[in-house]
DNA sequence: TACAATATGTGAACACCATTCACTTATAGG
DNA sequence: CCTATAAGTGAATGGTGTTCACATATTGTA
């Protein structure tokens, strides 16, 4: 038996369904395409009714960013890492980033651009599963002889770099219009690459 | 004897009028704050009045992204470079970028952020002289033995790894709260730095 | 089962927004 | 002076998020 009563369940059902159709509209429009009045003609409500599930549009915009971070969290689970180098990690870990922004820009903006975005704390940014994962990966790299730092350089540093290199890219990239994207995604690809070779050791 | 009638003085200064509201409502209080009956009551007109001087809130737009241009202009003009050398340019250069995201945020919102900026406009920033003039401080670097790009990095590469990394920054940086700031300006301009670290060749 | 309480849904309204248009008033040139 | 044009306005259109009094449906309880 379930703890939830029936009335519950229908009222967390339509909800979902409200949130369904604003996926489905961030999908097709984009987040400008989300107003109550379509959401509400998609659901077969009354603009009013959507106050009943949701206390603001702002709201229906924070669950889809919560889905949002699920969703990237869920493409970082998927990824194997089995048999690379801390390297090798590092760049499918970038890479990763960079095709969330390029598989769901919509959702990347919501979660991450100054308009749309909650304006975030450093320590939020900070203890990103993904960013903060990249301290042990450096760490290991440096152990195992492929990156090494100079001086002045710390493993903070070497983090925010990736980080501002990946994030900058994706920004710039989902800005950009359909027939330059190819060519640019290949070259952010490399650019990235490109990063890492730096922080190898030269063989002298 | 001037070219214009008083007429088309009177027109041009209140243009400029309307542009001049239009800009202080932008310091004041960010782009969301431009709306035509904000601006109109400002300047003491009518908001169907505005139309007799712009086609639209876009074209306002446009007008501030112009000058949002002309403003970066004149601050990389007013850099210094003597006694430089090339790495020092392309950090100063870099600083200069950031510089401009944090003195002029909205601004630079304005010109470069996704849902403000044309989408068109990181081509020309491809162009942009201040971009275009890396290649050759990149290409003065590698001559002076101050920068040496590993196999497979080209100069462009690095060049658009400079904005990517600038860029990155800046976007976060202005996405952020108050407090954390100052701490994270400083991180970003070490981050710049530790990145022409990278590219200089290592003492053996 | 009947009734009161609450949950659910609506229409109309408010206060904004960009934009248009018929209209008046002021100005300029012939 | 008189007409054509410029300058400015009020009202309206269709959009936005949000609120609120109201109606209806569904509960839990006496």
């Amino acid at each position: 038996m379930s703890t939830t009563s029936p009335s519950q369940r229908r009222y967390e059902k339509t909800r979902q369904g409200i949130l369904d159709a604003a996926r489905a509209i961030l999908r097709e429009s984009g987040i400008e395409g989300i107003s109550i009045r379509t959401l509400a003609e998609r659901v077969d409500y009354s603009p009013s009714a959507i106050y009943k599930y949701f206390d603001s549009k702002e709201a229906i915009l924070a669950a889809l960013r919560e889905e949002g971070w699920r969703l990237s969290e869920a493409m970082s689970a998927e990824m194997d890492f089995t048999g690379m180098s801390p390297v090798e990690m590092i760049l499918a870990g970038g890479m990763n980033y960079m095709r969330f922004a390029r598989t769901y820009p919509e959702y990347f903006k919501l979660m991450l651009s100054s308009e749309y975005a909650e304006s975030q704390t450093m320590n939020e940014i900070f203890n990103n599963p993904d960013f903060a994962g990249l301290t042990p990966l450096i760490e290991a790299g440096i152990q195992a002889g492929q990156i090494e730092l100079p001086e002045g350089v710390s493993i903070l540093h070497a983090r925010l770099m990736m980080w501002f290199l990946v994030h900058g890219a994706s920004i710039i990239e989902i800005s950009l219009m359909g027939e330059q994207r190819e060519e640019f995604e290949q070259a952010a690809n490399e650019v990235f690459v490109a990063a890492t070779k730096l922080m190898a050791p030269k063989k002298v």
